[in-house]
DNA sequence: AAGCAAAAGAACTAAAGTAGAACAAAATAA
DNA sequence: TTATTTTGTTCTACTTTAGTTCTTTTGCTT
């Protein structure tokens, strides 16, 4: 119904009005609003009289009258509401399940966006994330199961120590350790019965890291 | 009555009167109902007013007002209110986080009710479940980390070869596999470096039965 | 593929906001 | 009362913001 302004104004003719009993003058408005002319606090007072928001009797001083203001929520009723809705949002969302990682396969390949899982939100904080079924046993003294899910950020480039998803040859995706030598890179896995396999560079693709592992007992 | 996009922007209308008692514009209406255009909403707004849920003043700015709210909101929203609904209780519900394990005191003790954390839900299938912080690597082998966070189902009883939280003499809390043995009770750890402990039965009680496994990588 | 409706986009028009000045009417003081 | 100050009104000029209208595009249904 009103523009920022004319709020502004009315609140403000409401508030002295209120607290003096007395209308304000142009001048007082002007400055309380910010402007540097009463020429504007004119228009503004058309406005409101127009919107049926203050009467007005013309050609006399101070003499303004709020007829009626604009009801608004209490704020406590806003902050509540807000609140429910973001913890309808942030509590989890949803990210595809690709498949099973160390399948020999890429993964893009295999990408079904119909099946999904949902994860804590804390774990898909920022980026864009998707889920694998681990198989095997590679990565078992880091505490990585066969059959557990792990949810992976997408990211074509990770630092050394990272545990990541693989793509060597573009034909196998592994979860191993990262590590790069030069123009080599290793991919450690974690479990004594595994050997550490080395590449050169260009053989291997990032293709995410890994940022949580969800296990399920059943 | 309405379609989605009237339905919609009456909503936004109103919502910005109530929070800011002003008017919004044709451009943020736009933005909220998700147009890239302003025409658009032209086209909205004489719909709305067409059918009296809203008032305008016309070649005014921001002088928009809601006359009604309408009783019933289009089936499309009903759906898609229903959908969401459905795909966050079926994905993900949210369990209290009770604090750490293995920190020596009864888990009742700890419980913080305002403390929690969304999981997916075929982890919380059926029963009661809660979650606790692992510490300690006692369970290392089995692939529960230190740090990791784990689903319990509250029981009292567990079999054989379960992962169970078990309260020792009312005092000790501690995430082990569990062997009944005729009056005693086997708390055996995964990892070489610990022992098993054996007490008698009286002594310790089952507080739950590992469920998940949550871990985050930062 | 034709026909339709919703949406996008651009062009245009109008209103709102800003400022300054000049002036007229009311309130106040002498 | 007159003089003076305060207050309100009007006008011009210009910038920014907002609303309207029209044409084109797009996506869908038949």
């Amino acid at each position: 119904m009103l523009t920022e302004k004319q709020y502004k104004l009315l609140l403000f003719i409401n508030k002295t009005l209120k607290e003096t009993g007395c209308s304000p003058s142009f001048d007082e408005m002007k400055d309380a609003v910010g402007l540097k002319s009463k020429s504007g606090i004119h228009a503004l007072i058309e406005a409101l009289e127009e919107r049926n928001f203050i009467k007005k009797l013309p050609h006399k001083a101070r003499a303004l009258e709020v007829l009626r203001l604009p009801k608004l929520k209490p704020s406590s009723i806003i902050e509540e509401e807000k609140k429910r809705e973001q913890a309808l949002q942030l509590s989890a969302v949803e990210i595809p399940l690709y498949g099973k990682i160390a399948a020999g396969t890429p993964i893009e390949a295999i990408a079904n966006e119909n099946e999904k899982i949902a994860v804590p939100l804390d774990m898909v904080y920022k980026g864009q994330f998707y889920a694998l079924t681990v198989e095997g046993d590679s990565m078992i003294e880091g505490g990585i199961l066969d059959g557990d899910t792990a949810i992976i950020k997408k990211a074509d480039t990770a630092n050394n120590g990272d545990i990541v998803v693989a793509l060597v040859d573009d034909c196998e995706a592994t979860l191993k350790i990262l590590k790069k030598e030069k123009n080599e890179v290793c991919l450690i896995p974690q479990n004594k019965n595994y050997q550490t396999r080395r590449f050169s560079a260009d053989r291997v693709k990032i293709q995410g890291i890994l940022s949580g592992i969800i296990r399920n007992y059943h």
